[in-house]
Parts: structure tokens; sequence; C-alpha cells
DNA sequence: GGAATAAGAAACGCTTGCGTAGCTAAGATA
DNA sequence: TATCTTAGCTACGCAAGCGTTTCTTATTCC
């Protein structure tokens, strides 16, 4: 009931410039969150950023666009760095990496993003381009094709559906249930579904 | 601007009982469908049912209420059958069934739910239990059991991740590009993935 | 210090949806 | 035909968001 306003600060200083608009970038995607792209309002967003609404249209002038330049600025974006000779402990701390950066801001803000994407065409694009980095995150991507350099994939069992299937599968868990997959499931993953796909290694290991 | 309304039909007879419900309900998935779930209102679902706000108010008090009460009462699922001695074809089938069920509102609506998820929680199993059947509509899963009841596949390989297979690689293909797989990726998906996981018939063929 | 700049606050009329109430009239029932 | 049920319509006061205007007041810049 009183969760929208953010206090006050009777004799604080006044933000402005980059300041403010750090503040207001974050309160949108808090906004995001809280109330789903569709229910997005102006006044709510200038409430979390304890701002007034006219500072926002002194910038911006609709929710959608202050949406995309907060996309543009945030979210690094980890990379697994497939170190050693083992190729199924990467994949699956690639997993566990992608699992975790599923709990971010930045990912759920890509899923609320995404389903509306007829209806906020412009927001899903800056959305792919920046947050989600190339198409859903490669995550297990890096690390196939680290290994296919070093020649223990076939480079031709890598396909472009061969490099979806972890991401797949963990985007789909999330789906039909609430939670996120557990390391369990994860192991599953890899062992049930891509080392299978990927086949015996070229030179017979 | 004039695309929300329905037109009246002047000396038409006036409906009533099921017939009206039906058309209600049949107005709440397009609203759904249209401004998604966040923006529905009870205002919209009449306009769109050319009926008075009065009637849904007789009988729900929600939008979600009517939206419940409709997805309880739709969308027939098809079912594969399995029927001839060739696995690869009737996985084929199966996801081009699910591929063509995801183009019916009934999909739809379960995409736009599905995200909103944490704001509707009652909705959100409410369209599991009826309109996506248990936990991601078994597209894949009828075929794969059917063939580890007959022999050739060996059943410790159906695991739950395996059943998934198929189904996540064409869920997160209509999320990342906008449209659906067509029928080369869908050979792809189960030419690289599913059958690699399901490994070499028992008997050996 | 004084001027320029930019943030904060309040109010504007307008629109849309809320949930309810009072009424008219269509269609089923007797 | 008379009656009862139930659509359909209109209107209500309330709240929230819109986009804009006007004014005050902090900060920064010179």
């Amino acid at each position: 009931m009183s969760d929208d306003g953010r206090e006050r600060r009777p004799g604080a200083t006044r933000r402005r410039g980059e300041e403010l608009v750090r503040a207001i970038h974050e309160a949108a995607i808090e906004e995001l969150l809280a109330v789903g792209v569709d229910r997005m309002t102006m006044e709510g967003i200038a409430r979390r950023a304890a701002t007034a609404k006219t500072s926002l249209y002194r910038r911006w002038s609709s929710t959608e666009e202050i949406l995309i330049d907060a996309f543009l600025r945030v979210f690094p974006q980890e990379e697994p760095s497939p170190s050693s000779d083992d190729l199924r402990g990467d994949l699956v701390r690639a997993l566990r990496m992608m699992r975790d950066w599923m709990t971010t801001v930045g990912a759920r803000a890509v899923a609320e993003v995404v389903t509306a994407r007829d209806r906020n065409p412009g927001l899903v694009e800056a959305v792919y381009a920046r947050v989600f980095g190339k198409r859903g995150g490669g995550f297990t991507q890096t690390v196939l094709r680290h290994y296919v350099a070093h020649g223990a994939i076939a480079p031709a069992r890598l396909t472009p559906v061969v490099l979806d299937i972890g991401e797949a599968l963990v985007v789909k868990y999330r789906m039909d249930h609430s939670e996120l997959p557990d390391d369990a499931y994860i192991d599953a993953v890899v062992d049930h579904a891509i080392l299978p796909a990927l086949g015996p290694p070229p030179g017979g290991d």
C-alpha cells in the first residue's frame, strides 16, 4: 500500500544531470519488474525515482523511451571461461552461470519484455541488442566453440540446434516450474541432452 | 481508433445465458491477446463482447475470474498418434503439431499469462491445468512413451530432461526469433538433439 | 556575489477504468 | 396474456494517469 514511494530527503542535496538520470533509469527497471511492461506509467517511475514528472518529460516522452535508454547502459554479461580439459565440467559451470544470471534484474527484465514483443517491438530489440547478448546468451556456446577449436568436438556437430539445447532446457524449466533448476537438473541436462548430441570425440580421445 | 467496439445489432435478438457467457469468454481471450494480462479491464471485455458492464459484474468480479473461467472451457488439445514404425517421422510430426498449436489463440494466451506469473499465480495455474496440458504439452512425450512401450527405446533414456528437449528448443526458437521454426529446423531438432539423446535402440533393431 | 540553469512542486482539464445503482425492455415461463 | 427473469443502458462519484503550464528554489557557473 505504501510501497510505491521513495523516502524524501528533507535537507538533502538536489540531484541533477547524470546522477538524476541514473536514478531514473534504475527506477524504470524497478517499475518494469514491479508492474510489467504494459502497466508502466510516467508517474510511477517518477514516484520510484523520487523526482518530479516534469523531470522525466524534460528528457523522454514515454516510458518505453526511458526503458530503452535504461537498457542501453546496463547489465554487464559475464562470459564463461572454459579453461580445463573438462568439457562436462565446463558445460555444467556455464549452465550454472546462466542460472545465476537469470536471477538478476537484467534477466527478469528480458523475460518481462519478450512476451509482450508484439506490443513493444522496439523494446525487444533494445533488450536483445544489449541485455541478452546475441541471440539468447551464449553460455554453453562459448564452451562448445572452445572445445571445437581444440579438436575435442567434431565441428559438424555444432549446429544451431545443438548450441541452444542447454539454454532451451533451462529456460523451459523456468517456464514450467516457478523456480530455477537445481544442480541435479543441470547435470541431467548436460548428461542426457548436450553430451549425447555432441557424439564421440573425433580423434577417439 | 474505432477498433475496440463491436457492431450493435439494432433489431437483433438479445443474448442470454450460455450464449452470452460464451461470447464474454471469447471476448476475454481476445482482450488478453490484444492488450496483455496486465492491462485487461472489465470495460474492455464488455466492449469486445458488445454487452454491458453490468452483465459482467453479475457473474464475475474481476477480469482474472473471467479469464480463468474462459480457460476452463476451451482449447481442445490434439494428441499426436504414433502409429507407424517410424520414430523419427513421428517425432517430426509431433513437433510440427506443436508448432501449429502455437499459432492458436490458446497457445498465445499461455505465453501471455506465463511471463506475468508473479503477478497472477492463479491464472498461471488455470492455464497449466487446462490449456497447456500437464507441464508443457506432451507432444514428443506421447511419441517417446509409445516407442518405449514397444521396446524401441531403452526406458532409462526417458528422463524428464529428454522428454522436454524438443519442446524446449521450439519454444526457445520462438522466443529468440519472432516466427515459428520451419520444417528444416524441426528436422534438425529431431536429428541433432532428440535422437542422439535416445541412444541406440536396446535390442539393436 | 549575481545570473543562468535545471530540479521540484502543484495544479490544470482530460481521459479511462472502477464498482454500483436505477431504470427500461427483451425473452422465457406460466 | 400476464409475469418474472435478466440483458442493456445511463449515470454516478472516485481514483489514476496523461501531458502541460506556472511558479519556486537549489545548484552551478562566471
